[in-house]
RNA sequence: GGCCUCAUCGUCUAGCGGCUAGGACAGCGGGCUUUCAUCCCGUAAACCCGGGUUCGAUUCCCGGUGAGGUCACCA
């Protein structure tokens, strides 16, 4: 089944919240690092605590996977493998191997009892039969890898490496087994994974070595740090990815920001398809240092990528945006104007709403001839017979140079009648789309408010 | 607090002993233009500090400082 000596990734969530965008990177770079060497990435859930268990939280992660286009050639769900005994056995196993020992402590919560400080359990000598496993760890031992990230070597000393728990009393294996268990057992070639695990990297290599398994490379990604200090959480604004997508930034602009928010090519390219990025991928473009998420990049990012996308797609992203609410032939004819004026898909309305609602005119933005100006328009626009672009500006032109006005503030005038705003989209354009009728009844409405 | 990691313009980064320290986003200025935007051009802006090593350190080593992570029967 699996390619031999080829590379294997995987993603490995839990589904115990919302995927915010370091989830999604980190499962973009083991996508890439597999894909890129024509290998399998796995998706696999790990939904070993089921206290924390976010119901419904497995399809988000599956369909906010396929949004972004990132397949897995694999699909595991851990809890399902419980009923295996894999992990059991794999427990029992270090503890008659003297690695592990049953544990009958009332289980704490690091949050209730501060610092441990004894990081040894007090049950390792108590020679009990039952109960939670935890590993049972050397003091004064050396235990060391090479981050295939940072390319660094890194040794602990085994002294401060706590008793870690294996397996929990209801049966479930804690992460630090299951991971071991399962990446062995899936022939995974190389770990990627978020920098808050670096810490409990040497309970795994503990269990590797064990257990008498190959140990895979490692490697611990940067976190993304928030502008106002700190990891980025979903509270400190929304970067999860569906508020990210809710918002109207495209799931490919998405993309391309992380692919560049902890890795770089040699030549600093900016944009990437998922499939051109594959393509150039390489651990030696991994930074070392945490990025800061920077919402003005991805703007710029989404802009590019709503300005690349053909109208009728736009049109269609939208519309769906807005729950189809908006009318489509509107929508239509608007998106080219206004597709190289908005940054966010959610940008539309403040833009084009004009064209779907009449617009609250304040005449304090009319100049001091607007009364001319609107008067003209009305005049010259009625009696325009063939309703194109073409004859409403060069019919709008002439008039203005045979009355003398000033072109800028003419066609001012014209927009805040017609729009009740200083920036649109260009207002001929606009007019055509608005329609003959309603231009004039907007025009003649506007001529009331400034006289 | 212990342990681990990190440190180039505001931000993302290139650099891998000798460079006018380069690019991108953001900023600023200009051009185009009936507004805004797009587009084009230009401009300002960085090697955390202190010791070494070296003919020479942004680059290598040590220390400091700062930042991030972690110390659960959560992942």
């Amino acid at each position: 089944m699996s390619k031999a000596n080829s590379v294997r990734t995987r993603f490995a969530p839990s589904p115990t919240g919302s995927m915010h965008i370091g989830n999604l990177r980190t499962a973009l770079y083991a996508y890439a690092l597999a894909k890129h060497n024509d290998g399998d990435f796995i998706l696999r859930i790990e939904d070993t605590d089921k206290k924390r268990e976010k119901t419904g939280g497995v399809e988000e992660i599956k369909s906010l996977l396929k949004r972004f286009n990132i397949q897995w050639d694999e699909y595991y769900i851990q809890s399902e493998r419980v009923k295996s005994d894999i992990y059991k056995k794999a427990a029992e196993k270090l503890v008659a191997m003297g690695k592990a020992f049953y544990c009958q402590c009332v289980a704490k919560n690091a949050k209730e009892d501060g610092f441990s400080k004894d990081l040894r359990d007090p049950c390792r000598s108590k020679k009990l039969a039952s109960g939670a496993v935890k590993l049972k760890v050397p003091d004064n031992e050396k235990i060391s890898f090479t981050d295939f990230v940072s390319k660094k070597f890194v040794e602990w000393d085994t002294s401060v490496v706590g008793d870690a728990t294996l397996l929990k009393t209801d049966g479930y294996p804690t992460y630090h087994l299951a991971v071991v268990v399962d990446d062995t057992d899936m022939n995974v070639t190389h770990v990627l994974r978020g920098h808050d695990w670096m810490s409990s990297t040497p309970i795994h290599l503990l269990v590797y070595k064990y257990l008498k398994f190959d140990v895979p490379e490692i490697g611990h990604l940067t976190d993304i740090l928030d502008p106002e200090g700190g990891k980025l959480s979903k509270r400190k604004g929304s970067t999860s990815c569906e508020g990210l997508l809710d918002e109207g930034y495209l799931p490919d602009a998405i993309l391309n920001f992380i692919m560049l928010t902890g890795w770089a090519p040699k030549d600093n390219s900016e944009t990437f398809s998922l499939e051109g990025f594959v393509k150039v991928f390489n651990p030696d473009g991994f930074q070392v240092s945490n990025p800061i998420f920077d919402r003005k990049k991805l703007d710029w990012f989404n802009g590019y990528y709503i300005r690349n996308t053909d109208n009728h797609q736009l049109s269609r992203l939208i519309g769906d945006l807005y729950k189809d609410k908006l009318n489509k032939d509107i929508l239509d004819k608007s998106i080219p104007i206004v597709k190289e004026r908005i940054v966010k898909l959610s940008d539309y309305f403040d833009l084009a709403g004009f064209f779907y609602e009449k617009p609250s005119v304040d005449k304090n933005l009319f100049g001091d001839d607007a009364n001319q100006h609107l008067g003209s328009a009305l005049k010259i626009i009625s009696s325009i017979s063939e309703w194109k672009l073409e004859s409403i500006n060069t019919n709008l032109l002439n008039e203005v140079k045979s009355k003398g006005f000033k072109t800028g503030d003419f066609f001012m005038d014209l927009r805040i009648a017609l729009t009740g705003k200083k920036f649109t989209p260009p207002i001929n354009d606009s007019i055509e789309i608005l329609g003959k009728e309603e231009t004039l009844v907007r025009l003649r409405k506007a001529l009331d408010i400034s006289n």
